[in-house]
DNA sequence: TTAAATATGTTTGCACTGTAAACATTATTT
DNA sequence: AAATAATGTTTACAGTGCAAACATATTTAA
């Protein structure tokens, strides 16, 4: 009999996730939901993720390929305060597209984030891209700037993005007929906390 | 047979839930882990509550009240940049002290907040502050403000607030030795934000 | 090439969860 | 006092994470 091994489950299994994320949400995953999606016995995940936790893992860091695949399509940028509002730009839409993903990537969902390596790297990799704008910025500007510094205004930039989307995307204000001009308006501010 | 009636159990029931997400974490609170709490039978919180949303709506409005009480008692600031900062401190500190209050209040565990007219009203509450002051601000400076712009700022505001409350409170920042100093350059920035 | 080891499935079982339904007791209203 | 409403309990069911024992396929070593 073949099919008793399926060959390429741990990958089904992630993809069955994302699946019901995208179309039911977040507390409709389980283990044994990508199970039975696939056909496969209720435990057979555990062969490929220790728990729960690993799978939501998983998912996330293909948010965080999907993300890094939007921003890298803007690198070549010279005015780096521009660079930096369409960095934003981006990272917003992509919450709004996909809220599921974004939950899983920034919320509370991971326990101990930096037990995960290639999760914290990825997320790492993100936050670095900031800082190095900065800098760039106040080169740019002939102003002095520690890295400590940028650091602080990365922290401050990436906050204002985070709660903008998630106040969109938890608190439903695409019902806002002026979304789009909203958003506008929350770059704007982004600027401002570049000097 | 007395105490067949329990007398204040809705209460009870709250303030189980509390203590639970306090000492064990939101993942560990179960209607029938309040129950067990109390010593009554696994059903009898749902005489008081639908069900398990509407038991976290309470808490979060426990939250509310506690919040909205450090808020208030700094009412009578003539500088309405230092009211600003000083209400996005409490706001910061409150986070960081009740991380799993806020985490009910400002997280994604009700689905439609708008469905609950006193949780509403507690949040919004909080958001006609922020763009009350912002309004004084303006007008301190003599500068014409519309309450939609105002209205923005109040937005960018909370964003930033909201964002690093979760960044410190999900990534356990608290680890960072600056975190006080650091806290100090956040709320700067978001003098930068008024203007 | 065969035997042992490893990887990857299934079955079974347990403790926990939310919540509906039927029933019991007490408090309140008529 | 009797009917009604409020507030408990018991029972039941389906869903969950996950551990353990077992089955089969694949890989590795002799």
């Amino acid at each position: 009999m073949t099919n008793y091994h399926h060959g390429n489950l741990k990958n089904s299994i992630i993809e069955a996730g994302i699946n019901i994320i995208f179309d039911e949400g977040i507390e409709k995953l389980s283990i044994r939901a990508t199970a039975k999606l696939i056909g496969v016995s209720h435990t057979a995940p555990y062969r490929h993720f220790k728990n729960k936790e690993e799978l939501i893992v998983a998912i996330a860091l293909k948010g965080f390929e999907k993300l890094e695949g939007k921003i890298k399509s803007l690198k070549n940028y010279s005015n780096t305060k521009d660079l930096m509002v369409k960095t934003g730009k981006i990272f917003i839409e992509f919450a709004c597209d996909n809220r599921n993903y974004y939950r899983i990537m920034f919320g509370n969902y991971i326990n101990n984030k930096t037990d995960y390596h290639d999760f914290f790297e990825a997320y790492d990799k993100l936050f670095k891209r900031l800082t190095e704008i900065i800098l760039k910025y106040k080169n740019q500007k002939l102003k002095k700037c520690s890295t400590d510094e940028a650091s602080i205004t990365a922290i401050a930039i990436f906050s204002i993005l985070h709660g903008y989307s998630l106040l969109i995307i938890d608190n439903n204000e695409d019902k806002n007929i002026g979304q789009k001009k909203q958003i506008n308006s929350i770059l704007k501010k982004i600027e401002n906390l570049l000097d």
